[in-house]
DNA sequence: GCGACAG
DNA sequence: ATCTTGTCGC
C-alpha cells in the first residue's frame, strides 16, 4: 500500500508507483450509496502531525460516535513514525498506514467515516478519503478545509452549497456550515452519493464549521501526540 | 517558465 | 499539520 521507497523523502514531487497505486485503486471505486438510510453510528478520521519533528512522528486516530447524540462510542489511536513524507497529493500514503492500525482496534464498527481531507476532489480522483473506504471496506465521505484542485464559493447561510468544479466537472460540494466561516469541500469517498455526504456533513455540523467526528477525531489525535 | 499544492 | 493571547462578536 506504501511505495516503501526511502528518496521519496527526497523526490517529494512526483511518486509514479504511488500514482500508478491510485490510478488502479480508483477505477475500484464504487459512487452510490451503499449505507444504511438512517446512520447509527458515525465515524470521523484524523491525523495530527509534530511540528519541527527529527523523529517524524505522526498520530493518527479513529472515532466511533452516536449518530444522534455525538456521544463518543469507542476511539483508537497510533502513534509511530511517518513513513512517507507530506506530497500534495498523496496524503494517503502517509496516513492510512496508522489509521489502519487503529481500525483494527477500534471496538465499533461506524457505518460511514468522516475524513479529514478530500475524496475524490483530486489531482486523480483519488484523495485519502477514497484509499481510506478501499483500504477499509467501508462507506466514506471527504471533508476538507482546503482545496487542492477546483474552485466554488458558497453562498453565506449555512446550508448554502455551489458545486466544487475542476475542468468542466464537478468533483464535490463546496458547502458553508456555518455563518462567518470559511466553506468545507465535501467529496465522495467510498460507496456514498455525493448528495447523502453532503447530508450527512450537514447534519453532523451542529453549527460548528466541522462535523461533531472531525473535531472528537482531531482532539484524540492531538492527546495522542501530547501525550508522548 | 511560473505558481499552486488536502494534512 | 503546528507555533500561540488576547480579543472581537453573537
Amino acid at each position: 500500500m506504501v511505495p516503501d521507497v526511502p528518496h521519496y523523502w527526497l523526490h517529494p514531487r512526483d511518486i509514479p508507483e504511488a500514482r500508478a497505486a491510485q490510478a488502479e485503486m480508483a477505477a475500484r471505486l464504487v459512487a452510490e450509496d451503499d449505507l444504511p438510510p438512517r446512520i447509527a453510528r458515525l465515524g470521523g478520521a484524523d491525523v495530527s502531525n509534530t511540528r519541527f519533528d527529527p523523529a517524524k512522528m505522526v498520530h493518527a486516530a479513529l472515532v466511533a460516535l452516536d449518530a444522534s447524540a455525538d456521544a463518543v462510542l469507542a476511539t483508537a489511536t497510533e502513534s509511530r513514525r511517518a513513513d512517507f513524507p507530506y506530497v500534495p497529493g498523496y496524503l494517503a500514503f502517509r496516513e492510512v498506514p496508522p489509521l489502519l492500525a487503529c481500525w483494527s482496534r477500534l471496538a465499533v464498527r461506524p457505518e460511514v467515516i468522516l475524513v479529514d481531507g478530500h475524496g475524490v476532489a483530486h489531482p486523480r480522483g483519488f484523495g485519502v478519503a477514497c484509499h481510506l473506504g478501499l483500504v477499509f471496506g467501508v462507506p466514506t465521505i471527504g471533508v476538507a478545509k482546503s482545496l487542492l484542485v477546483g474552485e466554488g464559493e458558497p453562498g453565506p447561510e449555512p446550508g448554502d452549497t455551489v458545486p466544487l468544479m475542476w475542468k468542466g466537472a464537478r468533483i464535490g460540494t463546496a458547502l458553508r456550515t456555518r455563518r462567518g466561516a470559511r466553506p468545507v469541500y465535501v467529496s465522495t469517498g467510498h460507496r456514498v452519493s455525493l448528495e447523502t455526504a453532503v447530508a450527512i456533513v450537514l447534519g453532523a455540523t451542529r453549527g460548528r464549521r466541522l462535523p461533531t467526528a472531525i473535531r472528537a477525531a482531531h482532539d484524540a489525535a492531538n492527546v495522542a501526540r501530547l501525550r508522548t
